[in-house]
RNA sequence: GGCGAGGUAGCUCAGCUGGUUUAGAGCGGCGGAUUCAUAACCCGCAGGUCGUGGGUUCAAGUCCCACUCUCGCCA
């Protein structure tokens, strides 16, 4: 097979002293989109994401808050972790820093840096800023008038001794590799979206310096971070040491040896694709292929950096303390729609919440995978809801369902009367390869569009063959045969479809599976238990996982019942 | 200040190397048709000087110049 190769794709760690808020989790649900599919195509897959915790500033707040930095690490991790649940993001590690399989590697990366002269021992004269943790440039340092251009602390002078990156002598080499990669070939790395990857050129062109990778180790540091190896008066910068992460992961034969329990997970190196935000791609598609390339390991297939989501067409920021959280995005998980409540009551249940489904699919749609940022409002995620969830798929699969419980007591009908290829099967053809195609290019907008392409296909089938019509005949034999295959095609187009929606919408796709009992997880119930094969199999119209003639379909209740922008969602 | 991207229907955007269109799609809006479905689905419409002003050309959103605005990266 051609696509056995195995699949990894991570997020950054996150900085731990962080609160989840909406970056943090359109990234993370970026990479769960690609990682789901990836899974659906029958790829061996690895998805990491995790927590950045040795920063400065994370002892500073430990102690404010009466809690050593482990401590306080832990407690808000474990924040990440909530909030990745919440999300429905399916990883397969959270690495912490904090670990002592990421310390004791990354140690001996710096260790093998430094061995091989990589890392140096240098005079370093600058401006920090403590509150950020870094260096800033002369330029920068004036133009805010030696205060911190983040929370306006001043900064302070320092001359220190310093290792560094010899990050200059890999100038030439990296260039050659993002060529290799524009071109395909073997060796390179593709830096994504294209605007992207002309502004690391771009910058490439302007020369590269080495850089600081460690700070001297004051009186009162508390020991929190991981040490320059044989030097312990250094402590290796928490951006380099974030970076091994990504290795320190899946390089767990080496100490300290974790395959007993976690298996041995060099395959999954190098990454198939490191997904960030625009922020951090220079650490991205620079530095870290640099040291990589060091250290004498392959380099990652994609760097693939998105831009910003702004809310309600208003940049985030903290002195706007304007951030969509976490429980901005669990609140319209929560959301129970008006038209929901009148459903439910009518049909004497209780009424459900949207679930985070929805949010998902806003994210992954509407999202900033491109170079330009992009809105989340209210307004426009009710549009987007009722346009593509509650009016799209949700509607089709309920008439369809609808109309098989109504014409055929809710079996599946015998479609075998039919010779020709109905449309909808038409367009189902080739769908796989589409997606593959897609997937390939990491253009996820396209896999999904393709889902809902075919619903569309299905919502126009429905209207040119007219199935309701054909039922006030039912008892005409050939109308009924005809019904049959009518309704069994658009059942059999809106599994398929189904499959392809899956990785956005995980939940409620395995709820409509349920329903129609044809659910290609290992257990209905758990939409991450994985597929008992791969989708070219499970896409196979009429094929061994299809719908079969005489089973039951429930319709079930609605998957997503239409919203009104009028409506406020709770917690708003 | 340096480098780069871009300004196309209310919104988000397609329009590759100039002449298949009377400049397109999706969403919203408006009207119609229909009833299986969640006032949903389907169909039609919406009259946008393709940022501004020049120029090249038989022919320019599509090339050139100037201007203007927005944005990204860097210093």
């Amino acid at each position: 097979m051609a696509h056995k190769k195995p699949y990894s794709i991570t997020t950054p760690i996150y900085y731990v002293n962080d609160r989840p808020h909406i970056g943090h989790c359109y990234t993370t649900v970026v990479a769960d989109v690609a990682a789901r599919f990836a899974r659906l195509l029958g790829r061996d897959t690895f998805f990491l994401t995790g927590t950045d915790e040795h920063a400065e500033k994370v002892v500073k707040t430990a102690i404010e808050r009466g809690h050593t930095p482990q401590e306080w690490a832990d407690i808000n991790a474990a924040e990440f972790v909530k909030a990745f649940k919440l999300m429905s993001i399916d990883y397969d590690d959270f690495m912490r820093t904090s670990e002592d399989r990421h310390k004791g590697r990354a140690s001996s990366y710096i260790k093998a840096l430094m061995d091989s002269r990589d890392i140096y021992l240098g005079d370093y004269k600058g401006w920090y800023d403590p509150s950020q943790e870094e260096y800033l440039t002369e330029t920068v340092a004036k133009e805010h008038d030696y205060t911190s251009p983040v929370t306006g602390k001043p900064l302070e002078e320092r001359s220190e001794k310093n290792y560094f990156f010899r990050l200059s002598k890999y100038e030439d080499r990296l260039h050659a590799a993002i060529d290799k990669g524009v071109k395909g070939e073997p060796g390179g790395y593709r830096i994504l979206p294209d605007a992207r990857k002309n502004e690391v050129l771009g910058r490439l062109k302007q020369g590269l310096n080495d850089v600081p990778v460690s700070r001297a180790v004051k009186e009162d540091d508390a020991d929190w971070g991981i040490l320059m190896p044989g030097d312990p008066t250094h402590r290796v910068y928490v951006w380099i040491e974030a970076l091994c992460n990504y290795l320190t992961a899946v390089d767990n034969t080496t100490e300290p040896n974790t395959t007993e329990t976690e298996g041995d997970r060099s395959k999954y190196w190098p990454a198939s694709v490191h997904v960030m935000a625009k922020d951090i791609l220079w650490f991205h598609a620079v530095i870290w292929p640099a040291m990589l390339m060091a250290l004498g390991r392959p380099l990652p297939g994609v760097v693939y950096a998105h831009a910003y989501f702004v809310a309600e067409g208003v940049k985030m920021s903290k002195s706007l303390g304007n951030f969509i959280e976490i429980d901005q995005l669990e609140a319209y998980a929560n959301w129970v729609v008006e038209a929901e409540r009148k459903q439910a009551d009518k049909e004497g249940r209780e009424p459900r919440p949207m679930g985070i489904d929805p949010v998902r699919w806003y994210l992954a749609t509407q999202g900033p995978l491109g170079a330009n940022d992009a809105d989340f409002a209210h307004t426009k995620f009710v549009e987007v809801y009722n346009a593509d969830l509650a009016n799209g798929i949700g509607n089709c699969a309920s008439r369809v369902g609808n109309m098989i419980e109504k014409y055929f007591g809710g079996e599946v009908p015998d479609y075998s009367g039919t010779e020709q290829v109905s449309t909808p099967q038409k367009v189902c053809t080739g769908i796989t390869n589409d997606v593959l195609e897609g997937f390939e290019r990491f253009d996820l907008g396209i896999c999904t569009q393709i889902g809902v392409m075919l619903v569309n296909a299905v919502d126009g089938y429905i209207n040119e063959t007219r199935p309701f019509s054909l039922a006030k005949q039912i008892d005409d034999t050939r109308v009924r045969e005809e019904l049959s295959s009518v309704l069994y095609n658009c059942a059999e187009a809106v599994r398929i479809a189904s499959l392809l929606l899956y990785p956005v919408l995980p939940n409620k796709m395995a709820e409509l599976w349920r329903h129609w009992h044809c659910s290609p997880l290992h257990d209905p119930d758990d939409p991450n238990s994985g597929f008992k094969a791969p989708l070219a199999e499970l896409a196979q119209w009429g094929g061994e996982y299809s719908l079969k003639p005489g089973q039951k379909i429930d319709k079930g209740a609605a998957l997503f019942m239409r919203a009104s922008a009028e409506e406020t969602p709770p917690g708003m």
